[in-house]
RNA sequence: CUACAAACUCGAACUAUCGCCUUAAAUUCAUUUUGGGGAGGAAAGUCUGGACAGUAUAGGGCAACCUACCGGUGAAGAGCCGGCUUCUGCUUGCAGAAAGAAAGAGUGCCACAGAAAAUAACUGCCCUUAUGGGUGAGGGUGAAAAUGUAGGGUAAGAGCCUACGAUGCAGUAUAGUAAUAUAAGGCAUGGGUAAACUUUGGGUACUGUAAUGCCACGUAUAGAAACGCCUGAGAGCGGCUCGCUCGAUGUUUCAGGGUAGGCAGCAACAGGUAAGCAGUAAUGUUUAUCGCAGAUAAAUGAUAGUUUAGAAACAGAAUCCGGCUUAUGAGGUUUGUAGCAUU
RNA sequence: GCGAGAGUAGCUCAUUUGGUAGAGCGGUAGCCUUCCAAGCUUCAGGUGGCCAGUUCGAGCCUGGUCUCUCGCU
């Protein structure tokens, strides 16, 4: 029910997409990230990013993981993943117009810290939360020179 | 009938919306649209056997590791099927288990108890007698003590002899493809342990798709040290050694720099399903039919509703197949145990 | 993808070549002290992770299995 209420009035329907170009691939800049990036923590997702200025083919790269040592079985670790994906989906438009407005590139790493599986409910309330202080850390931090 | 346990089987379905990976076609050349396909019985553990690929391959010796009844099956196996032998259990003719070659090659070990745990000693018995000789019957402990019982025999005794048995060995005959079984005689009888070392027979190159091949991008034809340039550094025969082969702007080490993109490998075969036939079975074969994941920070999800059953277990492919092992909800089948009811 | 190691009392660890498993800390009870601590004495606590096998007998030998830890690429 959400869902469908934000979508009655959008209307391009494709921006819900989260395709290839929006995943975070090259082993490059994931090294780039971690030394460099800053980080803060919305529990139970701690979330690194960094403001990147070389040019890439779209403005956002977004990497999602769960930690195997707490996880063992590959089948949760799945769950986390696509359960944080499908909720970053849903909510990442505000923080694709910021971007769009300023004109800028970010690289962003979610990671999932609780012990145990995270139920719907709660990864639907912070999710939301998450982006906005995102939005806020972002405008906040300088830029690098250009 | 109910409950529990074990084995096998099976491994939810439908609708709507938003999404993911791949593939084909069309359209534009930023893409978009439409259609097709998209995890498992264990994908897991990595315990095993192969395929495939690269490197290597004159050979001998030693070491290391694996393996060990017979036949069949299969690409192969520490797999599977059938049989033999031995052991265990009880329902006494069934079920289960087996690392199932050798203890007449050698070495080691066998607690406590016991005279003694492997050389045969001690005690005892007998004959002679300060001594010497014969003997291994009795010693009741132990998981294990000279093959058991009866008779003969003797100074006392003893497979010393005989009868009926026990165990082992080699050959013969019969049955069986064979392991082996049965039969009649022959020979032998001082223990166990080889999942102690060992011996015997048979066998074993190493590394794994992040292998490997090609393309693109990019840096440093730069620096230091040691050894060597045929009187030979070093490399290979991946444990060692003998021996052999190769070997020159070379080899090794240190410090430092660059790249970390793409294509192939990569999804059609020891393939799946169904039926028939052969075989005790594992399995093989014939016909029909199907095309069934292919990523590279890594695709199957989310939300709402309906149904089985009110909220579905164990669990996620990463080169591919065969087997083994372990995990597993509800339902189903079979077997066993207990209880209740009826005859 | 590949290949090593560990599991023993509540905790930290011993246990030689197979013969009925111990130490320290902790716990119980008592003594000492006006009381507490320290000290002394005493007692309890283990099917050796689990399941099989070999053996007369397994913590030790062998196989399987579960859990944990570490390494290489």
């Amino acid at each position: 029910m959400f869902y469908r209420s934000t979508i009655s009035f959008l209307s391009d329907s494709h921006s819900y997409q989260f395709s290839k170009k929006e995943k975070l691939k090259s082993r490059k800049l994931i090294e780039k990230l971690f030394v460099e990036g800053s980080t803060f923590l919305v529990f139970p997702i701690k979330v690194v990013f960094l403001i990147v200025d070389e040019p890439m083919d779209n403005p956002i790269k977004v990497g999602v993981s769960a930690s195997s040592k707490k996880f063992k079985n590959a089948v949760d670790r799945n769950r986390i993943k696509r359960l944080i994906k499908e909720h970053y989906r849903l909510n990442k438009l505000p923080l694709h117009d910021y971007l769009r407005k300023t004109n800028k590139q970010v690289a962003v790493f979610f990671m999932y810290i609780d012990k145990a599986l995270p139920e719907n409910a709660l990864l639907q309330k912070k999710i939301p939360i998450l982006i906005d202080k995102l939005i806020k850390t972002i405008s906040e931090t300088p830029t690098p020179n250009i």
